[in-house]
DNA sequence: AACGGAATCAACCGCAGCGAC
DNA sequence: GGTCGCTGCGGTTGATTCCGT
């Protein structure tokens, strides 16, 4: 189901993902955030483009993607939402907290098509069947209207509620910490790392202003160097210890 | 049991949009 | 206003699995 692991002109790897490099990558961002996406495989430590890191973690590795069948009711929702969105997939996934527009696009083709050629009408149906949950009467917080539309368990509502970029690594790591929180609940859940946190790619924008000007072939900034690698190899380790 | 076509879905590719300079 | 780099999106591909014969 997944393409062969080959390596490009370029000595990038491309194809499947092997479960070391899932764990790099995962770690990674946990650790760091996706602060670049370009650059990004070069400090993990990955030989992939980072647009290949990018749709690994969007589609498979980001914490708050539900994994499994899809309800009826998701279905419902999709056939509706196909009708009112067309094939803007992205603009679906966001009314389908934990599905993924890559996931939505596969299981319409293959799935969902079909039943919609088969029956066009059903869409109008589910439309008055459904009108609590039609776009305009969503919430614009996709994890307030799955906690009504679909009720979730505890856990993957409150990992909805963080969707995507600089918090998804806390919210993966257990934290249940999200960007407001205060910083002192991440300190002192990790101690060891507290410097880190007061650096300056704490903050959203630093990320860009501390990184980006790295010199090619250097592995982390010289202020970073032992915080950076040591603290990462060891976060490999306390995960592999898990 | 063996084969072939259909179904599935992770991953790739190309392009558009956006912001920075 | 033009160019460049980066990100995200939608369409497509291709390896694997499933299923009927």
């Amino acid at each position: 189901m997944v393409r062969s692991p080959r390596f490009d002109k370029n000595g990038l790897k491309k194809g499947a993902w092997s479960k070391e490099e899932d764990d790099k990558l995962r770690a990674y961002i946990q650790r760091y955030g996706h602060w670049n996406w370009r650059q990004l495989p070069k400090f993990a430590g990955l030989s992939r483009c980072g647009k290949s890191c990018r749709l690994r973690w969007m589609n498979y590795l980001r914490p708050s993607v539900i994994r499994g069948n899809y309800s009826k009711e998701e279905e419902d929702l999709i056939l509706k939402l196909h009708g009112d969105f067309g094939t803007k997939w992205s603009a679906m996934a966001e009314k389908l907290p934990g599905r993924t527009d890559n996931e939505i696009k596969n299981y319409w083709h293959t799935h969902l098509k079909k039943r919609a050629k088969s029956n066009p009408q059903e869409g109008q149906v589910i439309e008055q069947s459904t009108s609590e949950t039609s776009p305009e009467n969503l919430s614009d917080s996709p994890s307030e209207q799955t906690s009504e539309s679909y009720p979730l368990p505890a856990e993957q509502t409150s990992r909805a509620a963080v969707s995507s970029s600089y918090c998804d690594y806390a919210v993966f790591s257990g934290l249940n910490w999200v960007a407001e929180d205060s910083i002192n609940s991440v300190e002192s859940f990790y101690e060891p790392i507290q410097n880190f946190w007061t650096e300056p790619f704490l903050v959203d924008t630093s990320f860009n202003h501390a990184w980006s000007d790295l010199v090619e072939g250097e592995i982390m900034p010289s202020y970073y160097h032992y915080d950076g690698i040591e603290l990462f190899n060891q976060s490999m380790q306390e995960m592999e210890a898990i």
